[in-house]
DNA sequence: TTGTCTCCCTACGGGAGACAA
DNA sequence: TTGTCTCCCGTAGGGAGACAA
């Protein structure tokens, strides 16, 4: 009411009487402006959303995808049934399409805000069958950019809300969170008795939003009032919703919504999406592929996740395992109505789903009892990626066999739920609750500390590894699936994995949830304070020496490319890598949630507010990076399941130290293994040749274009992704079990 | 608040927050019900609005289906580049292809409650070829109900009134016409010192709305006030779009509406209707052509007309006619943005619009060069259905030729809006702003007094008949249409055409504008009251005798099906023609309109309320009569343009008798035209033999099934509608240009 | 630090008669 | 007869500090 022009609640349905609140900015008219909104989206989709990257390969699989668009996909039937079979629909179509993802396209719907993707696929099975044998692990290590990502976007400020009654009430505001604001709002002039300014934020679609931003009350916090409430009500978000406040560097407040339940009454998606009923998107599909022309899915980070695209990487692995009748597996299941949870189950049968359309596909080609039965309606057939053996194994599947080092590391963890940094190769998720919250799509911070320093042993990394079949490559457009034969990739079995640390418990829990604080008004400096040294030696954890390399670390535009190797595992300047940051306080919990990237200005950790010391490089990835470890080649949030918290409190960066994982030494790592002495002591048999470079490795260092960073970073680099790639393939833990979230709606 | 149920305005989208206000009526859960939501349709739509009826068969133009869907029937191009024939579209369909109208279905948009029509049509041609020598007449003639209308329908009470701005204002309720409510809402208890009452009305989804009635103020008015402002909102209505409420016998309130412009911001109604894009929707059609199976148009009162469904009648009439260069004609064009006018122009070519595609397509073939150039993007290509001959003709059109006793009437008006009754044969609009008013779907009411009593002589008729050129007749599913050939369509260019007359020219202008109050409670007495005798006396018109016939006039069923012969034209009986009754006094200026149809309890015409005597025979027609008469057959509109209004003041019948036209004598007339007079002098000529009866001449019989009515009426019916068809023949005028308002959307 | 509550106050809008076209 | 106005009044809801978790 201060002279700031006022928001009125307008009325619905697109007929605006009030031209002058929300403002469609002129440079984005209807599709998503590039740079801003890209990250906005991935913000509102959340980090559990991996989209497969611009040019990358994935399997398309028909037969699923059939299944669901016929509402055949609930599963839980007499298997003997044999599906959607009775349709008169023609099938002629392999079991397995090798598509090359051409392009994809961010949206968000009109009405709800939902964001979704539209995915243009291109068969592309000759050329994939000829780049196999050499393309296989390279695929998986392609650090390509995600299409769209812009390599130029800078840093950002955000935080992410859910709503209380109080923010939707009709009669107040919006209660900022004290850091939120002072992190994202431009800062207020406190010497005022009631200081105020007015913001402007612009939504998925461009509009412009505007609230008095206030600083009042005894206690004095900040608030949006004016505004606010025609914000919820124009949006119609309800108590439970969130809301995220993302700053650009411009200053430019963008504000985007991540509802906790759809919302209902709206427009059908499939309308809103323009696309065609159900059996048309699939006769396309069949068409596009029989003409090789390309032809669209959609992603609805929102819907169940559905199989029928594969990342071409899991699909690979999924052939290589060995799944035999009587073998224990694990997996995460996604209820329909209730909260995600986690099931085991005993495979009892192996066998096409529909043998008389699709012999030998893999879809659902696994016959499964599930150890609970109490809950029906359990699809009791499953995909070979949707699993990982389990436990107590039958089947010769020695990942199942944890090494006597990781056993003892997991036993020294006193809270069975939160293992002890290191984890074991057949990793235990804990207690499930915590990853029901996180495959909710609440945030989850980076909580990896890329590399704890030590350079100890890993013959553990190459035992699992040779353990890996790899039988199946040569089945790639096959008709008929063969059982996947074991193959040892390395030749070193015990390759050194040593776990590195979450943060506390409690703040790993609340974090989970999506609703941690990671504060820091500004990023790391470029030279350590007195914490971040106590870290780097005590902890192992380096620090950064250069902006220019932390650049490379936070590049916020890795932190939307899901799917992709984060930086930090392209490749690693092990001088980089031990200039880590430690971590920063962890507020109390609350929901807010803070995203902290790159900064274009770096600052003293003890700079700013000096309550909240700096934060150890596992935070520094941030959510949004790590939401690249989500992504469909590296399920790194497998890891991060499997991850105890470290036992170093952020509140005392000291207790790093105590982190079993942490031995002190200066190696490589990633979540405990020990990169670069993996590359160091042991050769890596990568099928027949020596990796080849990722393609990323001279975009990351010209990204980080310091003349500082010489070449053999890109080597460095290429190393370190070749022995990523052997952890992704230990990692299809339930977070890899659904990679892709792919629906035709 | 006086206990009743009070509706709160409700959020958007569908969200129903508060379920007891609107209810969906159990027995009519999305489609329209029946009958009332017929006339209700019907009501909404206008009287304007024609349909085919199911069954006729109708000529359709995939060229100009293909023009309008393509966006290329903006009209204005280079008449030489062809249209869009520059896209690779299949069109090995013939340029004409006649249909059967095998079904109407009546649609209301859910959002908009915009009502549209999807008729379904089946290509039909070899049949009709065979029947055609026969079937021509009779088809134009056929009184087959349209489909879906009850031939049970009761009568009902409506009204119609263009809300005000007060209406509209979230201060107030909705100001009810007195006689308005009266007519349509149940009585009040006017003992009271503050009547109300609750009103529970459904509009065209069988939503119920409640509304707060009140009878109260100084003086005493008619308000709804609780629920109404709901409704506004809700639907979203705007000052000059008008409501609508119709009362069935069963005293079921139904709500309606009218908008005075399409409500923006809406869903595409391409969307809301399930219809696929605009390529599909041809291509479908060809194919449906191709499999003489069925397929859908949509017809949308709303959207400009568009002729690619074209009556059958209407096509054969344009066959015969003859257009050559150097033609002058006058059309109806409804500009996209400005009001509907009325234009004149100069047949410049004759020639192919797609030489290449469609040789000999009627669409579009004639090329025109219009009088007034300062409107652009006028169509300078017209199909011959769209226009008529006009005025100083080169060629032979007798129609051009006025009689001189039409020029003396009409030179006797005094007011150039307001032609004298009787018109000339080839009528002048007058001012075209009061007919803007017609065709933008307000209300028409009645004015057609359909015949003047006597039983004169027809010559004139027979000889208008006898000009109908009958070539094309066999170009009937061409691919390649023969120009038309010239004929003298009429013999004796001076044939009478006496005109009865219309109200008083303010009242002539209100009803044009769909304003006007057509006041009576109840239909019309069996018995003559003084002034009706009077006006029988003076203005020539018949009065009833008895109720029966009444109910022929006023046949609810009749007054929406539109596009057929109304029962006044089927054949009528003299003696029943003689007692049509005289028009009520008109009451003041408003925007209300009410439509009183036929009675199921006469009532003498000095009873109920004396200030309003019994309403000449003109208007007995009523509204929904007259719709029939702009249908596709007979667009008696075009008449009524023409036609001047009555001298005879409503407040004083008498000064029927001053109406030039109505010179006492007693013959059978329509618009003017003596039709018995016509019909008894001169021989019709109709190609080879006399006229077939037709065939709805039994039926209107056995609707007036009194047995007072001898067989002979139907023989004098007969006859009549023989005239009739000649009228029909001579009434290309601008309202017979744009019969049908087909679009496909 | 922030969610919720209560108080205060304004604006909106519904209902009524006044008044005039 | 009815469109508009103005008055009256109830209520929704926005803004503020109080208070407590």
């Amino acid at each position: 009411m201060t002279g700031i022009d006022l928001n009125t609640v307008e009325e619905d349905d697109g007929v605006a009487q009030d031209q002058a609140v929300r403002r469609r900015a002129p440079h984005s008219p209807s599709s998503l402006s590039p740079s801003v909104c890209l990250e906005l989206w991935h913000a509102c989709a959340g980090p559990l959303i991996s989209l497969p990257r611009k040019g990358s390969v994935v399997v398309y699989l028909p037969q699923g995808h059939l299944e669901q668009l016929t509402g055949d996909c609930a599963g839980g039937e007499d298997p003997a049934n044999g599906g959607p079979c009775g349709e008169p629909l023609r099938c002629d179509v392999p079991p397995h399409v090798f598509c090359r993802v051409v392009d994809i396209n961010l949206h968000a719907e009109t009405a709800t805000d939902e964001v979704y993707a539209q995915l243009s696929l291109v068969p592309d099975s000759e050329e994939l069958e000829k780049q196999l044998p050499e393309a296989e692990l390279e695929d998986e290590l392609d650090p390509d950019e995600l299409v769209g990502v812009s390599k130029t976007s800078v840093t950002r400020h955000m935080f992410c809300k859910t709503l209380t009654a109080s923010d939707t009430s009709t009669h107040g505001g919006f209660s900022v969170p004290r850091r939120a604001a002072e992190d994202c709002f431009p800062p207020l002039d406190y010497k005022q008795q009631r200081p105020s300014q007015e913001l402007i934020a612009k939504d998925l679609h461009g509009t412009e939003w505007r609230f008095r931003h206030i600083y009042r009350g005894q206690p004095r916090r900040h608030l949006l009032t004016t505004g606010w409430s025609a914000f919820v009500n124009k949006k119609k978000l309800v108590s439970g919703d969130a809301v995220l406040f993302l700053r650009g560097d411009d200053g430019e407040l963008r504000l985007g919504i991540r509802r906790a339940a759809p919302l209902k009454g709206g427009v059908p998606c499939s309308v809103a999406r323009g696309q065609s009923p159900n059996p048309g998107a699939f006769s396309s599909a069949v068409n596009a592929i029989a003409s090789k022309s390309v032809f669209h899915v959609y992603y609805n980070p929102r819907t169940r996740p559905s199989d029928f695209i594969v990342p071409y990487g899991l699909f690979l692995k999924s052939l290589k395992s060995s799944f035999s009748i009587g073998m224990r597996f694990k997996t995460h299941v996604e209820g329909e109505d209730a909260a995600d949870r986690r099931h085991t189950g005993l495979i009892t049968g192996v066998g096409d789903r529909d043998p008389s359309r699709w012999p030998g596909s893999k879809w659902k080609c696994l016959l499964v009892r599930w150890d609970d039965d109490v809950e029906t309606g359990r699809q009791n057939r499953v995909s070979p990626w949707e699993i990982e053996p389990a436990g107590s194994v039958q089947g010769s599947n020695c990942l199942s066999t944890p090494t006597s080092k990781r056993a003892k590391i997991a036993l020294s963890s006193a809270n069975p739920n939160f293992p002890v940094p290191g984890g074991n190769g057949c990793p235990d998720f804990g207690e499930s609750a915590r990853f029901q919250k996180v495959l909710q799509g609440q945030e989850v911070l980076g909580f990896l500390s890329p590399f704890d320093g030590s350079g100890a042993a890993n013959p553990q990394f190459s035992e699992m590894r040779r353990c890996i079949p790899d039988g199946g490559r040569h089945m790639m457009a096959a008709a008929a699936a063969a059982r996947s034969s074991v193959r040892a990739p390395l030749e070193k079995p015990d390759a050194p994995c040593h776990g590195i640390g979450f943060g506390e418990p409690s703040r790993f829990h609340k974090v989970l949830q999506g609703q941690e604080i990671f504060p820091s008004k500004q990023p790391f400096p470029g030279a350590l304070g007195d914490r971040q040294a106590e870290n780097n030696g005590g902890a192992g954890t380096g620090g950064f020496t250069s902006s220019s390399f932390r650049r490379v670390v936070f590049a916020p535009d890795d932190g939307r490319t899901s799917g992709r190797w984060p930086p930090q595992l392209r490749g690693y300047n092990p001088l980089v890598q031990q200039q880590s940051p430690s971590p920063a306080q962890v507020s109390s919990p609350s929901s807010v949630l803070m995203f902290q990237q790159a900064a274009t200005t770096p600052q003293l950790p003890g700079g700013g507010d000096s309550r909240y010391p700096p934060r150890r490089a596992g935070n520094l990835l941030g959510a949004a990076s790590f939401s690249d470890f989500l992504g469909m080649h590296v399920e790194l949030g497998a890891f991060h399941g499997r991850r105890a918290p470290t036992p170093a409190s952020d509140s005392d960066p000291r207790e790093d130290q105590e982190s079993p994982s942490s031995g002190g030494s200066s190696s490589c790592r990633l979540f405990g293994f020990s990169l670069t002495e993996t590359c160091q002591g042991r050769s890596m048999v990568v099928d027949g040749g020596p990796p080849s470079p990722p393609q990323s490795s001279n975009e990351v260092t010209a990204e980080s274009s310091s003349p500082a960073v010489p070449q053999v970073a890109a080597k460095s680099m290429a190393r370190s992704c070749t022995k990523v790639s052997a952890l992704y393939d230990l990692c299809a833990t339930p977070f890899c079990r659904s990679p892709c979230f792919f629906t035709l709606l």
